[in-house]
DNA sequence: AAGGTGTTCGCAATCGCTTGCGCTATCTTT
DNA sequence: AAAGATAGCGCAAGCGATTGCGAACACCTT
């Protein structure tokens, strides 16, 4: 591998001078920066990362860390997907993207025991999903490495957080059912509360309820798979036999529900409407086809990458909680029999953020 | 941060002796190595990684790279499920692994103009799917960085290799067909030839209708979406309007063939038994559920993380083609009414290999 | 003509760790 | 008892980049 000492031997100039022009640092004259740039181009020279990390205490590599279970979901890349996006943008200015999967375990001892985030391995922790401990968030926080959010949120701190429009999208589903069909029997299927996603998904749900003076109908359960949405359907209709229509806090549950329904014989969407969430690849096979919020994954991590450059580049932010929108995806599940123009989110793309300096 | 010169001083020894006796090098006293590791780990010191990478000129650090169109593939979260488990593997030892997503640019480019794979960031490259260019893996493999292929294989190099055993896979499934069920009419739904995984499965169909002196029936279509598979479904009933059975290369286009055959009102599988390969997670939803070839998706990372660490730790491999075996899975598709025990992949776990020294 | 200002560039220190080599003390051998 | 072998440890030289500081030079200003 060719050094910086070489090229610059080459060139009859001094280290210092090669290393400066080929930053773009001030000191070097524009003829002599075109000489370094030139050779450096010819003679395909490349930094060593390591040399530069060493002095620079920085290493242009962000840690992408997820729940081990969670990458992939069983039933969706959905991680994966955030994780692309944060690579492509990162990519482009030359940042790296390390995975790091936790176990149970890990996420019990800690970031403290976890050599890519301790050796200086890298300059930022993205951390994905809403199962990654508080503490665990904020013992990575505390040791002066910048920590951001993704799917995921933690109330009464700065940290960065990108997240989709979850109460807004599940506004949107409920709404629909509403104002479209003219449903007024409408229950919710809701997984493990505490987190973010699935609170927010039925606040949003229950925001149009009220708005629409109905009375919000919730079904809990631990876990939001398809076996989970089918037991949570049985739970409504024993509570609410008259239920016409069922908003998923994710499209799993939808379909469980869609199938439990055919058990019972309710035919879908003449007796019994259902609206998913995420628009996950089955969902527009599924039979019949889901109508659900579209979630922008791979721009949840484009974003987030975003914030991140930002970031290293100086621009100081107080703090940033980025929303993005969600996107109404109307198929037959409920009842629309042919799909009209996609409707975007009212709420429209928002991003909440206090820049400073 | 604490450093190592910082802890050497607090022991009252020089550093080389704390390097030494941190890493198990020779020329420490039990006692005194004893000592060090305690105050170490009282201390919680952690070596800086530059530093480290400097010296050594390797950075326990291994890139995977997936063509971006592919992570995630539209469907099934394939590579994302290889990389988990090379990770899991490699985070054992302390190694990270750095995501790679491939723009058709960057194929076309080669490896030169990447930062991640030319400024000595990495130790390693494992390239995963067959639509990595063999020119650009060449290239990769040509600058004394080891290579290591997934999902793909290179005739003619001694590239190490980790893959299913796909002919064994599909020769299983089409003689599940012909041994069980008696089908003589059989036809494959086929992608792209020259895809490794393609073929090998073609392969294996074939092999398994000529041992049964049995006439191959094979359908070649442009990608193998669920779209294509239904396309091809149609192709094989206007050649051979008798066939009785069919073999996808994997689930989405059998997914296809299903949806296919249902309009064309065939019923499945009493008019049309239909197997697919990958079992990608919906296989098992689908209606009827699909009979197909499971491969281990998970296993084959791990595997590659472990060809990896032999790797580093010196143990000269002269060549490495590691093939994995599959596992039928046997529902309802294929017209078995209820599943019997999974059958094992009759060939067994496989792995050839030369290991020198 | 002397001093001031500004630009361009090189010297050398530094980042934190590893490791070859040499020194000392202890143990074994003849 | 002298000489050689061995083990344990420290010194200091790197690894390949970045960067503060001063030197050299050109160009203005008084």
């Amino acid at each position: 591998m060719l050094r910086l000492r070489e090229l610059a031997d080459h060139l009859g100039v001094s280290t210092a001078t090669v290393s400066r022009a080929l930053n773009d640092k001030p000191g070097v004259s524009a003829e002599t920066r075109r000489k370094v740039v030139a050779a450096a181009q010819e003679m395909s020279y490349r930094p060593n990362a390591a040399a530069r990390a060493l002095i620079t205490a920085t290493t242009r590599t962000v840690v992408f860390a997820v729940h081990r279970h969670h990458f992939p979901l069983s039933v969706d890349p959905f991680y994966p997907g955030i994780m692309r996006g944060l690579e492509e943008t990162l990519a482009a200015e030359h940042y790296g993207v390390l995975l790091l999967t936790l176990s149970d375990e890990d996420l019990r001892a800690g970031p403290g025991t976890l050599p890519v985030l301790q050796e200086g391995r890298a300059d930022a922790l993205v951390a994905a999903g809403p199962d990654i401990p508080p503490q665990f968030i904020l013992a990575a926080a505390g040791r002066s490495m910048p920590v951001i959010l993704v799917d995921n949120a933690l109330r009464e701190t700065a940290i960065p957080t990108v997240t989709a429009d979850d109460p807004g999208g599940c506004r949107d589903a409920t709404r629909h059912l509403i104002d479209i069909h003219g449903h007024r029997s409408i229950a919710l299927l809701r997984g493990t509360p505490g987190w973010v996603s699935s609170d927010g998904r039925a606040d949003g749900y229950c925001d149009a309820m009220k708005a629409a003076e109905l009375e919000p109908r919730v079904v809990s359960v631990e876990d939001t798979t398809i076996a989970t949405g089918a037991v949570a359907l049985i739970e409504v209709l024993e509570a609410w036999p008259d239920t016409t229509a069922i908003v998923a806090v994710n499209d799993a549950m939808a379909i469980g529900a869609i199938r439990q329904a055919a058990k019972l014989s309710r035919r879908v969407p003449e007796d019994l409407a259902v609206v998913g969430f995420d628009d996950i690849s089955w969902a527009a096979l599924s039979d019949p086809p889901l109508t659900t919020v579209r979630v922008p994954i791979v721009q949840i991590g484009r974003r987030a990458g975003r914030v991140l450059l930002d970031h290293f580049e100086d621009v100081i932010t107080v703090s940033s909680r980025t929303t993005l929108a969600t996107e109404l995806i109307v198929r037959s599940s409920c009842g629309c029999d042919e799909s009209p123009a996609p409707v975007m989110n009212s709420s429209g793309p928002r991003r909440h953020e206090t820049d400073h300096e």
